[in-house]
DNA sequence: GTGGCATGAATTGGATCCAATAACAACCTA
DNA sequence: TAGGTTGTTATTGGATCCAATTCATGCCAC
């Protein structure tokens, strides 16, 4: 991400650090985003802020009620274990759709981002470098709406893999370099069959590695 | 619809109006949404028009473009085939987590809303019947995001349908309605392996049919 | 005649001010 | 003392005005 591009509008802008806060976990679930606040802090009137606000609903990161203001969603098991259901289903398909138009240039790119995971251990570093992993997997697929979707699922579920990973350290990181091994292999065999089952094997486990570990839900207040 | 509750504030009663304008194809796709039109036509000023239009963009319904304002998306094929690949993927998901919740009134209700589809051949009648049905059918899950996804996913391909159903009249009712009935009929038995794949199939033959008409997607100007 | 460029109008983005609604607290009453 | 009520305060929603950007038109040079 850390896109600059149209650093002009300052809507764009005021979205782009609230969304920073919100997925490194400065901003907990349940916080709640007040406009002056956000518009004293970032610069800016509190107009660009409210559509700041109604992009980031769009994309999942907060929930606006009216007359109420935003808040970040405070989500519990059962919602997470959709959004991942939901990642099972559609990442495969996105896929399978990047897969004929992935460069040996992007195969490359991705090796080289499993080769840092299996480098570096620290959890905030893991969780930059997982994403771009499949992020990177997922560059050759040109549809909008189903990489909107996908970003979407991976926003929602950010705050709890974090926890999660915070929680049990890196003691499954052997699992998933196996896990992200056999992707890659798939991939570099142009084998679309082989790389959605191993990727959707891989989301399936963490899933229900998620779901046995509810501590991760409790607010901590 | 047709909600005429005076608690809605006016950003949401405009996206309502706007909402509806665009599924029965009031504005067509491509045409462009100038807000100063809106605020006149719909009453209010351009303020809570803009905030509307976000709220559209969310669900799918209008893109905007920074400075150069907001316009109904204009879908090419390969896109639209995506968009039902993700409805393949993700209602199946819905239809099983909404089977364990359906009583046996949403069951009825279903069974009422495929006995008049049977009856009115009307394409304007059967486009609304046609999604009554299948969201009746997944009353029973609870989930707001996989349910928003599934909703953005009817928006965004309603005017194709449109479109295709006026092009080829109500030729393929017979198959819609068996298709339709043996759903019916899984959910009945309370089979969800069944009706997951009852639903696959249908949306999938339906995807394969749309394909098969690219004149849908001539613009016609 | 065609391409590039500049100027103008049209449209969106942002700031400030005002109104409406909801959270909060103190008060009064039973 | 507890519960409801009422008045105050804080926060969001909306309107108007101004600035910035884009698009179109027309002009000039080649």
């Amino acid at each position: 991400m850390s896109d600059a591009s149209t650093e002009s509008a300052a809507s764009s802008r005021i979205a782009q650090a609230l969304r920073d806060d919100i997925l490194n976990g400065s901003i907990a679930p349940g916080q709640r985003l007040r406009q002056e606040d956000i518009a004293e802090r970032l610069g800016g009137s509190r107009l660009p802020v409210r559509e700041a606000l109604r992009i980031l609903a769009a994309e999942g990161l907060v929930q606006i009620e009216p007359n109420k203001g935003a808040r970040v969603p405070l989500l519990d098991p059962g919602e997470v274990e959709t959004l991942y259901r939901m990642r099972e289903r559609l990442e495969p398909l996105a896929l399978s759709e990047s897969m004929a138009n992935l460069s040996s240039a992007d195969l490359a790119e991705i090796s080289e981002i499993q080769r840092r995971i299996e480098q570096g251990v620290d959890v905030t570093e893991f969780l930059i470098l997982d994403r771009e992993f499949h992020m990177a997997s997922y560059t050759g697929c040109s549809d909008e709406h189903l990489m909107l979707s996908v970003v979407r699922l991976w926003n929602s579920t950010q705050h709890y893999r974090r926890a999660f990973m915070s929680l049990t350290g890196s003691g499954r990181a052997q699992i998933v370099n196996a896990e992200h091994r056999l992707l890659m292999e798939a991939l570099e065999r142009r084998d679309t069959e082989d790389a959605e089952l191993y990727l959707l094997g891989h989301i399936r486990r963490t899933r229900k590695e998620l779901v046995r570990h509810p501590e991760i839900f409790s607010t901590g207040s």
